[in-house]
DNA sequence: TTGAATAACAGACAAAAGTCTGTTATACAC
DNA sequence: GTGTATAACAGACTTTTGTCTGTTATTCAA
């Protein structure tokens, strides 16, 4: 090939290429990236591979097949969906579920995946059929969104601490304020996230 | 090894096994899987993933590292998330943007994410700082959710086709109808997904 | 001009990973 | 029993893939 293009103009599109492999599929092996540029020699991918890995841009792991990485993963990961959570089972739906989908997440906490119920949150833009991803856990502040079983069912609704009690508000003024005795309710997680599906 | 396991049970665990590594990270190579499983041959790892294949519960490609993948994929492909959209850049909005993220997809339609601004559409359920998911398509339904450019703003609003015209319609009854002229107007794709990041 | 840096190539070697042939043991149906 | 199916192992072969050494050509700065 004629032996020269401005520097670090390949070498952009190289990292573009492997971003976009590894983001949508695979890895690609230092062979396929030296196709796809059409390098007639393996070293040239290895060249640019080694060169991004030098500046940061990419990660890898040693004589590993395609062992480059994205640096800072994306942290992507894959929450299971429930139908509806019933008293106690919260674990075996989740190990039960079908459906998987996909989120976005620093952290590496449980979360799951809920469809709603009901009108009594459309207040706060959560509409029945939506989906609301929830992290696990068993105490939230004040104000937050959470999942909470009551009773035999799990509920969507907006927290409220009083005195010695807690109190689930709904955002719909049609519905009244749920305000459980102790023992009665069990908060299964916080809300990072409303989804509603269109198409 | 104590040569006998119940028929079928190693090879729900190594299905689960590899499904999760699939998905979380990259598809394991049969050595990878073998370790995993403190199996004494490679071949015992590679009896079970082949017969996975043929079960169809697997799909692989043939000679090929870490080659097996999920049969039907779960189509996660990752867009670009913009902050706002001029005119005519959508392109290079797109190649410009820094984040991605994860959605699920059947077909292989281009899309973006797009942060909302305004509050036109709080009857729709879309607040203000909601992403919306949109597929890339110039045409669409009366009654759908689209994203339109007017003029050099880019703007959400459900679509309702007249005789000879487009209107625009707002969700929310303090704001009027975009009604604009042939070729003042163009549709950038439809909202297929709304999204709210409340943690 | 010389030297340094980059882009690209040639050809090989070594390790990783996929594949193959054949063996042993257990369970189950006939 | 006999035959068949499954689970697991042993050891090797082959291809893929990562890695290495060395060379040529271009640009740019000193």
């Amino acid at each position: 090939m004629s032996p020269f293009t401005p520097p670090g103009e390949t070498r952009e599109k190289v990292y573009r290429f492997v971003r976009r492999r590894i983001i949508e599929d695979l890895p690609p092996t230092v062979r396929e990236v030296q196709e796809a540029f059409r390098f007639k020699a393996v070293q040239t991918a290895r060249q640019h591979l080694e060169r991004l890995v030098a500046e940061g841009r990419l990660a890898k792991a040693r004589g590993q097949a395609r062992g480059y990485r994205l640096p800072r993963e994306p942290g992507t990961l894959f929450v299971p969906l429930l139908g509806r959570v019933q008293a106690g089972e919260l674990r075996e739906a989740i190990e039960a579920c079908e459906g998987y989908i996909p989120v976005q997440s620093r952290g590496s906490a449980e979360m799951f995946g809920l469809r709603v119920q009901g009108e009594s949150m459309t207040g706060a833009g959560i509409l029945p059929g939506d989906v609301v991803i929830v992290r696990q856990q068993a105490r939230a502040d004040s104000g937050d969104i959470v999942v909470a079983r009551v009773g035999d069912e799990a509920t969507v609704k907006t927290l409220r601490l009083g005195r010695n009690r807690i109190e689930l508000h709904p955002a719909n003024p049609a519905f009244a304020p749920i305000v459980p005795r102790a023992g009665e309710c069990a908060i299964l997680g916080k809300v990072v996230e409303v989804r509603r599906y269109l198409a």
